[in-house]
DNA sequence: CGTGCGCCCTGCCGCTACGTGAGAGTCAAC
DNA sequence: GTTGACTCTCACGTAGCGGCAGGGCGCACG
């Protein structure tokens, strides 16, 4: 009993190779071996190696799997559903692309000129406050992230452009409160901060008091949103940060 | 005039390094150099790095992205359309996995056992005349791939499960007609030939007798066709090339 | 005028996730 | 008992960069 390593490779669709290579590193170890060594994958295994090539499908690195697998308090169902998510979260992703690259159609018949910088826009170096929400829900578990990826997948070109404008303007009014000096703990920040969670429940997913702190910590501590603010302004990370915070305590 | 590296880098997303790297492999050589031998790049570099990237996250290698790029006859435009329709296509298989999670989410719930050959399919090593289309698509430029994608984009699990039935079904009895021992050329294949061409145009593409013939080539001609006849019966290929094209000739 | 500081250069070594043999044993079939 | 398909274990090769070393630019600031 037990499929040789031949036919579970052909059975996932990869190669005998790929299974010696997960093998080697420890990923995949198939349940027994017969007499003469060769190695025998079980059913346990194959279910397994499917969930491998999922998670390898949506970018993990094979480390990075071994660690989502191993995690003891992850039952079946959890890895369905955050694969499931994950999946929703990547079309999202290609569809804003399509939205780019329909959006350059339109351009190019129109003959409208186009900045370089116009054009990398229009894929949308992905949006920093949905971006979050995937960070949020990668290791997590809620369902933010899920509902992020289902209602943006259902936005438009035209909506796309319309939520650009509003984040900008917001970010504006950011940089114009920093330059102001106001306190982040006075009125305005305090109020900017609370624009700034409606806009995200408007647009992506409910952020409550406590996850709009948690982005806020995620704002300082990763660094892809550190730059998206530090670029702006010197000190605005930490403007917005401490914004949110005080925001958060005042209204909760 | 001309963006140094680092600023290239910024706007299209991408490191130094990357940029670097696709220099030294001559697939995309900025437009020119400054008198300290600093890269700068022009809006034309530009915008090929940005096909560079839409194709890569396609999944091309880089060797394939060079060969695609410098083909002289293919114009902005049908860049565009063509990495419209791949996306579109990406996206579709993407959906048939999520399909394939909520039927393993489903099965899960109502406590279903699957065999592990089950749970692979579920995923779908996809169905191979959808790939067919993308195939045909991939360097020619008609639309029936665009429009195949458009469509299995659209399909619920239920449609997924109904087509892999529609689909054994005539399968099973090109077996049949096959181990009977009918001749290609006959009534009884040249009819199943004909209903293979209507499924293809039911489920995903209009499929002329045109692109028909076309396909049966491919089923002979791509091992991964071949392999999938074959592995059923042998000789099956060939029967089913030898029918369809009889087919096409009586009928056309 | 020099002296940081940030950006740029060219090697070059390292890493991941395998591909691709080489050389040898295994197993079922004829 | 031999053939052909499958398996094993080294072991080196490859793609697409990451990251660092050692060294030039270039402009501001004192």
């Amino acid at each position: 009993m037990g499929y040789p390593v031949g036919r579970a490779a052909e059975l996932a669709g990869v190669t005998v190779r790929t299974l010696h290579h997960y093998d080697e590193i420890g990923l995949l170890t198939p349940g027994g071996r017969s007499a003469a060594g060769y190695r025998r994958y079980d059913d346990a295994d194959l279910e397994r190696l499917q969930r491998i090539l999922l998670y390898r499908e949506l970018g993990f690195t094979l480390e990075e799997i071994a660690v989502i697998l191993d995690d003891p308090d992850t039952d079946p169902r959890a890895h369905l559903r955050r694969q499931h998510g994950l999946l929703l979260d990547r079309i999202a992703r290609l569809r804003q692309m399509v939205a780019g690259v329909e959006f350059l159609m339109e351009a190019h018949k129109v003959g409208v000129n186009l900045t370089p910088e116009e054009k990398f826009e229009a894929f949308g170096d992905f949006d920093p406050d949905a971006y979050a929400a995937e960070a949020q829900e990668r290791w997590g578990d809620t369902d933010a992230y899920a509902q992020s990826a289902r209602r943006t997948s259902g936005y438009s070109k035209d909506d796309w452009v319309r939520i650009r404008a509003e984040s900008e303007d917001l970010n504006a009014r950011w940089v114009a409160a920093l330059d102001a000096g106001e306190p982040a703990e006075g009125r305005v920040a305090m109020d900017l901060a609370e624009e700034h969670r409606l806009q995200i429940t408007k647009f992506y997913y409910d952020c409550s008091y406590e996850i709009h702190t948690g982005l806020a910590e995620m704002y300082l501590a990763d660094e892809r949103f550190t730059a998206n603010y530090e670029n702006q302004r010197a000190g605005l990370a930490r403007f917005v940060h401490d914004a949110i915070l005080a925001n958060a305590v005042a209204r909760a």
